[in-house]
DNA sequence: GTAGGAGTCTTCTAGACAGCATGTC
DNA sequence: CTAGAAGACTCCTAC
């Protein structure tokens, strides 16, 4: 089908030509001519990269001309929502307003109302319906990319709650990878479905095994034994290749064997722009193992690593400058990395309970990321058998058809959260309102009955009314309290509301640290870091040396508790460490863990140390305690002792700068803006850009001397970085 | 007595959404 | 619950 064709608005062909697209690919030419752009509802199930994001451009964009109102996109990653946001940009040279919302960002959001596109993690979503912004009633289509996680575990009840409250308010057009029970979720929806296994690139697939490569159209290449000839060997031929493992530590290792075989086919201005890659990388215990690996042109790429760091990595193999990733699955779910070549090491992975295959459906994401639009005629995704059989793996992942998708509505964590937000945001008022609501829901359309839901259900209420979240009047029916309301709406699950207030009496006795922050790795919401074997005994007897702060009893050795028990008091010492001003060099060495888990840990506590806050406010609070809190989540969200508090308010100043700032005497805002700017600039970390930023702030004028003095400074460093460098 | 090597036993294991203030992604 | 690598531990030998 051509682009003229289409039966949209001229506007909307010009930027898609303008784009150099003359001819629209068959499934989403097929995918256009479903209804779709009539307004139908549409599932669409074809593999990633094949255009499923031009399909809903168009679709969003007549809507929104044709009819105005909003059109919301839903991904499963922030870092997806950032790439689909400058993507969709392009759109508002048509006076479309684009906007990204995730919970790095803001929140009520009122002033998303100004915005027509509006890209959000399906979380972030479900929490704006709860807040229940005037926008969401103009909100004309839903778009859920990556709909087949509605089979995950953790996180698909959200989304099915999403496509459940907006269907037949909104159209909904359904982006999924190829799943078993496609038919299943269109009927649902009561959608079209568009079903396709074309790509633009060919991918070819096969399985390789003690030096045979085995490709499914029968074909035999014969290669060295190991598989790392076959990454060599991509690269060889001036492309790139992904390397699939299942572990970090697999990553790194396999990273820093590949970097010495692929070191010796760079060239020098290559390794040059490497170097350059590498000194823009911060210094740590794993980015010291991940620089050596640069340095040979290849890369890990795992959540130990910050954002900051994958993002790098992710757009440098893109622009070629890195030739090899090896990758947990990180990188298969998230923004686009294609490769020439993808190689998947393993296909098991430990899943707590034991050896469990990885489904189809990610062993095909994984191989989906082979072949580049623009540069390659075909793709390579090859599995690698090492003790598996290889006519096992090539009937399973290669001809074999991927897994259905199961509603995880009834996953217990999930379902009170949701159950608790239908009876205080969503207005059902009565435990009959609540199950046709639940007649609704994928879960309900799948198992044909909803019996074992209703039961579910009805424990969920009797818990939620036992525990204050909601009343039941005299006719049965349901009142939100303000407890159960101001849980909903800080999103925390209901079993960590109840853990803070029962926490309330002994915390407002005895406020610290310790015991605040073993009360938040306590809560279902928080990721702990696990108490490896060894450390046991170590966390155990800090647990009975700050036994009277903690809010709890330390459980006994036989109670099963045990062990999750010292895993939250590791958890809540590496919080102890980062407030008290512990450098993050020696926490990753000290708990054994890397800057991403760091990271993880922090955004979540300082998220549950608000909501603790919140919470307070509800049960009388003390004003002194208050206080404490407050006081405390700042030091959280900064890493500082209580002394640096008002140092840190300051534009640039982080916990390093404002300990040095005051170890040499500047212990106030006002000390420093009365400081001389050279004095400022003896203070390690401080150069002239950093105290421009303090006097602007302060609303002093710098000295017009010192300025150009800086500057020269500046330059004359830049200098000799550089003459390094050449040499 | 001990350094150090070989052999054996033990341990460990992927990922990542949400509030709000800020300014406006 | 179907693995596999790294590190810890044990035992032995040679000096």
């Amino acid at each position: 089908m051509k682009v003229e064709e289409l039966p949209v608005d001229e506007r909307i062909k010009r930027v898609i030509r303008e784009r150099g697209i003359k001819e629209l690919y068959p499934p989403q030419a097929e995918a256009l001519k479903s209804g779709v752009l009539e307004g139908k509802n549409l599932v669409l199930a074809i593999p990633t990269a094949s255009g499923k994001t031009l399909v809903s451009e168009i679709v969003m964009v007549n809507k929104l001309l044709r009819e105005g109102g909003k059109a919301v996109y839903l991904v499963p990653l922030k870092a997806l929502a950032e790439e689909k946001y400058r993507e969709f940009k392009e759109w508002e040279s048509l006076g479309i307003r684009v906007a990204a919302t995730t919970g790095d960002y803001d929140s009520t959001d009122e002033w998303l109302g100004r915005y027509d596109i509006i890209v959000a993690t399906a979380e972030k979503f479900d929490s704006l319906l709860r807040h229940s912004p005037k926008w969401v009633r103009d909100v004309k289509l839903v778009v859920a990319d990556e709909v087949h996680l509605i089979g995950s575990y953790d996180r698909g009840a959200t989304l099915e709650m999403i496509l459940s409250h907006m269907l037949g308010k909104a159209q909904i057009l359904a982006l999924s990878a190829t799943v078993g029970n496609a038919e299943e979720l269109a009927e649902w929806l009561d959608a079209a479905l568009v079903m396709s296994d074309w790509r633009p690139v060919e991918l070819r697939k096969g399985v390789f095994h003690l030096g045979q490569l085995f490709w499914e159209d029968g074909k035999i290449d014969r290669y060295p034994e190991n598989w790392a000839f076959l990454v060599i060997d991509a690269v060889k031929r001036g492309k790139g290749a992904l390397v699939f493992v299942n572990t970090r530590r697999s990553a790194e290792k396999e990273a820093l064997s590949l970097s010495s075989k692929v070191s010796k086919l760079l060239t020098k201005p290559e390794a040059r722009q490497l170097e350059e890659l590498i000194s823009s990388i911060e210094d740590n215990p794993t980015t010291e193992k991940l620089k050596r690996a640069l340095k040979g042109g290849v890369a890990f790429h795992h959540a130990g690593l910050s954002r900051a760091e994958r993002t790098l990595i992710e757009d440098a193999f893109r622009a070629g400058a890195i030739k090899v990733i090896a990758a947990t699955p990180t990188l298969a779910a998230g923004v686009n990395t294609p490769a020439f070549r993808v190689i998947i090491r393993d296909t098991k992975r430990y899943a707590g309970f034991g050896w469990t295959d990885i489904p189809v459906l990610e062993i095909q994401q994984m191989m989906g990321r082979a072949g580049r639009p623009k540069y390659d005629r075909v793709g390579e995704a090859i599995i690698v058998a090492r003790t598996e059989d290889p006519k096992k793996l090539m009937e399973r992942y290669i001809h074999g058809k991927p897994e259905k998708l199961f509603s995880m509505l009834a996953n217990e964590q999930a379902f009170r959260s949701q159950v608790l937000a239908l009876i205080t945001n969503f207005g059902i008022g009565n435990f009959r309102e609540l199950v046709d609501f639940l007649g609704k829901t994928f879960y309900a359309h799948q198992k044909g009955d909803i019996a074992a839901l209703e039961y579910k259900a009805r424990n969920v209420v009797y818990f939620l009314i036992e525990n204050e979240f909601i009343d039941m009047d005299t006719s049965d029916r349901f009142m939100a309290l303000p407890f159960g309301k101001r849980t909903s709406q800080l999103y925390i699950d209901p079993v960590t509301a109840k853990k803070f207030r029962d926490a309330f009496p002994q915390l407002e006795e005895n406020p610290n640290p310790f015991g605040i922050f073993q009360l938040i790795a306590s809560t279902p919401d928080m990721a702990t870091l696990t108490a490896r074997k060894r450390e046991l005994e170590d966390y155990l007897d800090l647990a009975y040396e700050f036994e009277e702060r903690l809010y709890t009893n330390i459980p006994y050795y036989e109670d099963s508790r045990f062990q999750g028990f010292l895993s939250q008091v590791k958890t809540a010492k590496v919080l102890l460490d980062w407030i008290n001003e512990v450098p993050e060099a020696r926490i990753y060495e000290t708990y054994n863990i890397d800057p991403g888990d760091l990271y993880r840990i922090l955004e979540l506590a300082d998220w549950l140390m608000y909501a603790l806050i919140e919470l307070y406010k509800l049960f009388e609070p003390k004003e002194e305690v208050l206080q404490y809190l407050r006081d405390l989540h700042l030091r959280l969200r900064h890493g500082v002792r209580e002394e640096l508090l008002e140092l840190v308010k300051l534009p640039n100043i982080g916990r390093k700068r404002a300990r040095a700032l005051y170890n040499a005497g500047f212990t106030t805002p006002d000390a420093i803006m009365r400081a001389k700017v050279r004095d400022l600039l003896e203070v390690e970390g401080i150069g002239i850009k950093v105290v421009e930023g303090l006097f602007k702030h302060f609303g002093v004028e710098m000295p017009g001397k010192v300025k150009e003095a800086g500057k020269k400074a500046e330059k004359a460093r830049k200098r000799g970085t550089l003459d390094e460098f050449l040499k």
